[in-house]
Order: structure tokens, then C-alpha cells, then sequence
DNA sequence: TTATTTTTTGGCCATGCGGTCAGAAAATCG
DNA sequence: CGATTTTCTGACCGCATGGCCAAAAAATAA
């Protein structure tokens, strides 16, 4: 893949995040991301096999920015409250860095869907930040600096506290995200020690 | 309002969550309503101002039944901890009942629209939801059942985590819903306290 | 019964979608 | 430079949707 098509395809991936966040996954259509971009719809068509394709680039090349940003942070922790809080800050801070990567990325998560209708993205389809949070649970019982509880639990429930900064607060201006993600991390760090 | 036409308005009602939570939102025409339900589409447009006032009524009426349900439960509670506890496996308990129910919300909450593209049904739209179990909390903190902290953490991870039972358990046969709403419960009452 | 109103039918319409494609344009090659 | 390949354009297609409505059918009223 040449340098100027991976470019062609990054200037769309661009275009359509910005469609998506400004104005929703039913209203982001090929012709509107393409009208965004200054460029023909064919355009599209001709860079990605279709559509769903697209909308994968999209929330891999998010997702691995995300991922990167997260373990970047957590490089140097090495207790296991050390990485449950850090783990929930640095989320909030690419959130509140790149807010419309993530208003598209919760588009894409409610509304593509695979042929037979149902999501594509599932509450747990993103099994990596599961298995990122068990694991900082799990080393934490290892320690003894967690109590003993149902990991399951655990995760899903840090998870989806998570993603409820993802659905909530990253559409909703004027508040301290910051201040919050520390509070959420006192929460789950009081519920587990 | 006769009736009769409640009576068709109910039975519409009925074949559109039965089509939403089998083939999803997307293929979940006006067409494929009516074709479950044995009558023609027009029926539809007759009963119903549109789509939309279809997808509502729906939301209502499954809401409506959860919260009757779920403050029968909570009727004989006086303390905070038993309140907390029985919100959330009374709503449990609903879901384990009424699957298909929780499965169309679901669609609808991910999909429906406003004229702009903005979903209908935010992370947050459901405040009756989100203030009844603030109110435990806040009572909590009154009568020192539970220790001080910031009301919307808690109320805002405890409803992230009730969409997670949502989202994913009502989507997945095979585990013990009670059980996991037990736990859940344990790790709330030992975060508030 | 007949007249009137309510309800249902099924075809039709405009709209918007993703995808396709022949030809134009641009870039690259020889 | 011309020849060849890559990239782009914009019109077009088939399809599905929600909504509409004249006419039929059913229910109700007189």
C-alpha cells in the first residue's frame, strides 16, 4: 500500500469521524463523509471494500491511539490501586483530548451491525479493555492488595462505569472530567480494598 | 380512546417488541411489524402518528412495568443497604422475566433518532431511573448508613452498571442472572459503607 | 333494512441509501 | 514526448424504507 493511498484513506477516516460526531451514524452517509472530505463518493468506494470496512478502520485506528495513550501511562506503576487509578485517569484524559474520536466511536458501537442485524461492537465485544481491567484486578488479588471477589463482576462493572464516560460524559460540556475520573477511581478502589 | 383500539394499539405494540428483539432495530420495518402481527401496514400509520410514536409507546410501557415492579420490591425496605440490594435484583428479576422486553429496549435505546441524529434515548435520558437510585444513596448519607461521597459517581456507575445487565445479560442465555445481581450488590453495599 | 362512520387493505410514491461503472483526469513510466 | 497505469468523477442502479391514500370492508347507527 503506497504512501499516498494510506494518506487518501487517513483523510477519510478523518472526514469521517467529524461526520460521525457532528451528526450521527444514520445521517453519516457515504455522500455526506465525502462531500465533508471535498472529494467524490466514488472516492470512497474505491479506497475501502465498502462501507463496514470503513467503519473497522475507524474504530481500530481509535482504539489502538486509546490502547497506546493507556499503556503508555501505566508503564511505570507497578501496584495494583497504582494502576486501577491510573488506568481510569488516563482514559479520561484522551477522552477529553480527542472527544470526537469518541463521540464517533460510540456511534459506530450502537449502530453497526453485521448482516443479520445485531451489533457488531457488543457491550463486550471490546474484550481487550475487559481483560485490561480483570487483569489489574486479578494482579491485585495476587498481591493480597484487593480482598477477595467475583473478577467478573469486577470488570464489568468497572468496564461499563467506563464506557458511561464514554456515552455521557463525552457529549455533555462543562464538566471537570477530571475531577470525576478521580472519583470514580476512589470508588472502585474503596470497593476493592 | 375505545377499546378496541387500545386493544390494536396493544397487539401493535406486542409484535413490534417480539420483531425488535428478534431481528434487531434495522430490519424492524413498519412491513415486517405488520407482517408478524397478521395485519396490513397501514394499520400502523392508522393507530400511530408514525415510527416514532410506535418506538415511544413501546419505551413507556416496557418502563412503565419495570418501575411498578420494581417499587413493589422496594415497599417493605427501610434501610438503604436493603433498598440498594433489592433495586437491583428486582431489576434482575425483571429481566430474567421478560427478555424479549429488555432486548427491544435495548434497540430502540441504541437507534431511535431525533430529526438532527441525536439518539432519543441518551446514556442519561432515563433520569427517573438515574434519580430513584441517587435517592438510595442520598438516604443512605442521611441515615449514616453510607460513608460520604459524590452522589453522581455513585448513582451514575450504580445505573452504568444496571445498562451493563442490560446490554449484555439480557443478551446472553446460559448464566445465573440472580446470581451476578447478588454480587453486584455486594460490591455496591460494600463501596457505599 | 339502509345510511353513516370506523377501520383495513394493498398498491403507490418520494426519498435516501450503498454500491457500480464508463469515461475523464492525473500521475507515472519508458 | 507518448503510452500506460492509477486515481477520480458523477451519473446511474437496485433496493428498502416510512408515509400516503382511494377504495373496500366492517362495524355501527338510524
Amino acid at each position: 500500500m503506497s504512501f499516498i493511498e494510506e494518506a487518501r484513506r487517513a483523510q477519510i477516516i478523518a472526514s469521517a469521524i467529524e461526520v460521525l460526531a457532528s451528526v450521527g451514524f444514520a445521517k453519516a452517509s457515504l455522500a455526506a463523509i465525502a462531500k465533508h472530505a471535498g472529494i467524490s463518493k466514488g472516492v470512497i468506494s474505491y479506497h475501502f471494500a465498502g462501507k463496514d470496512e470503513l467503519m473497522e478502520e475507524i474504530v481500530n485506528q481509535i482504539y489502538t491511539k486509546i490502547a497506546e495513550h493507556v499503556v503508555a501511562r501505566l508503564e511505570g506503576q507497578t501496584t495494583a490501586v497504582g494502576m486501577l487509578r491510573t488506568h481510569i485517569l488516563s482514559v479520561a484524559e484522551h477522552m477529553r483530548d480527542h472527544r470526537s474520536q469518541i463521540q464517533a466511536l460510540g456511534e459506530i458501537f450502537h449502530n453497526l451491525r453485521d448482516a443479520e442485524g445485531r451489533p457488531r461492537y457488543g457491550a463486550h465485544t471490546n474484550e481487550e479493555v475487559y481483560q485490561a481491567v480483570e487483569h489489574i484486578y486479578r494482579f491485585g488479588q495476587s498481591t493480597g492488595e484487593f480482598r477477595a471477589f467475583d473478577l467478573r463482576i469486577m470488570a464489568v462493572t468497572h468496564s461499563s462505569a467506563v464506557d458511561a464516560m464514554f456515552a455521557y460524559w463525552a457529549v455533555t460540556p462543562g464538566h471537570d472530567l477530571d475531577a470525576h475520573a478521580r472519583e470514580l477511581a476512589d470508588f472502585f478502589e474503596r470497593a476493592a480494598t
